[in-house]
DNA sequence: TGTTTTGTTTCAACATGTGAGACACAATGT
DNA sequence: ACATTGTGTCTCACATGTTGAAACAAAACA
């Protein structure tokens, strides 16, 4: 299925301290509280350099030093709370984690931003085994995976007939679409004036979930999407 | 009782993109979502600035721009889910928000950093009325204000005598001590170790809690820590 | 005790961020 | 319909802010 081969959050964005200073907030998110010889070493900036935008970020309330080490900040916390879509990933996160045990797969919730999907909620598959990770945060294209034609299906405008099958059907399905091995099922998560919201999706490896996981997963994913609908906001 | 006449979040960093792009950031999530128009009036920024600085920020999932108003992004969910402090602040908002509706005050929860206090959990008092507002981020004093005696009471190395008077009595009180006209009553939430987590803070106006505050409030608050310490977690 | 690592600071070099100005387009007013 | 104002996007000369080599003190390690 889909995978972060082309995620872009974290690039160049044309301002190169603000890459900086994201860089090292996400160094921190996915690597945990960290020394700054830690910073230094994950981001591979210079050491000055790592300590100033940490100095300045702490500043900010966007990391806390504690014992030495560096933590995110609670002023994340306080914006993210206020972020656009906040409440809809709220309520959506008991349903992944639910649908991650009935399925036995990671989970993900995706949203459709510009021509692209973005990685709001992920819930990886516990215990052993192959699993599909992708990260929050992470910017797929829409054209290939369950997914993205979950979006592209439920979008205003769409009229491509491929999409109006997937319309009628309920769901899509994807098997080594997007990346080699992995497969996915898709529905789509929509508002209260019936407009898309979001696509909820489980993902694995094809040697697990074969060359039709929607014979399996279909009615799980869709169920969840359902409890989303009724639990969600926004 | 405390307000932000202190607020230092939010001024010079010593990185002066980190101060606009948090400026900015700031700016949306106290003013809601604004098109590129209104960041430029509401940060002052000039116009080509404000735009670059949102377009990076938008590359990089922090600010997202939906039918031409740009919202805060939802990687900063993401990462606010891992900042510090997080599960007990999550564990705390439904308690602050029921000690609100007891005391028909506003409550907020104070951490400890360095020689200031942050407040990190913030709930206003509904109704009309004077309401103390101390917004989420505040970094105030402790010197003063009972949120600040109490995280200097229950602080390993407190010797002073009438700290040890105030960790006797369990809580404590202010009357116009930091600012003319509010009283607050506070009580400390602590750490399955017994080590001082945060503190929890009820505060209104004099004109309506009185010469004593704690006369009314303070099983109330102390009702409250503990609610939060056994609902807590890190 | 000696060596290495870590955190903090300085400052000359230079890379990057800035915003006045321009332009296209949208919205508003006459 | 036309004129004016407002908005979003882009360019580029240049001022300023960022950078990191070097230095140093302290902590950690051998």
């Amino acid at each position: 299925m889909d995978s972060i081969g082309e995620a872009r959050v974290g690039g160049k964005s044309g301002v190169g301290v603000l890459d900086k200073a994201v860089g090292i907030l996400s160094f921190l998110a996915e690597g945990g509280p960290a020394t700054l010889a830690g910073v230094v070493r994950g981001t591979g900036l210079a050491r000055p350099t790592a300590y100033r935008l940490l100095s300045a970020l702490e500043a900010h309330g966007l990391v806390a030093r504690e014992e030495g080490r560096y933590y995110l900040g609670l002023r994340l916390l306080s914006w993210g709370g206020r972020a656009v879509g906040s409440a809809l990933v709220g309520a959506a996160m008991p349903v992944l984690e639910a649908l991650r045990d009935r399925t036995g797969e990671s989970t993900q919730l995706y949203v459709k931003e510009g021509d692209r999907r973005v990685c709001v909620a992920s819930v990886e598959r516990t215990g052993g085994g192959l699993r599909d990770a992708v990260p929050v945060g992470a910017v797929l294209p829409l054209g290939h995976g369950s997914g993205g034609r979950v979006l592209l299906a439920w979008s205003e405008g769409a009229e491509a007939p491929d999409l109006a099958e997937t319309r009628a059907l309920g769901w899509a399905e994807s098997v080594a679409e997007r990346e080699a091995g992995v497969a996915s099922v898709s529905a789509p998560v929509l508002g209260p004036d019936g407009g898309l919201r979001a696509a909820v999706c489980a993902s694995g490896p094809v040697s697990r979930l074969g060359e039709h996981p929607g014979e399996r997963l279909a009615g799980l994913v869709v169920e969840a999407a359902r409890e989303i609908q009724e639990a969600g906001v926004r």
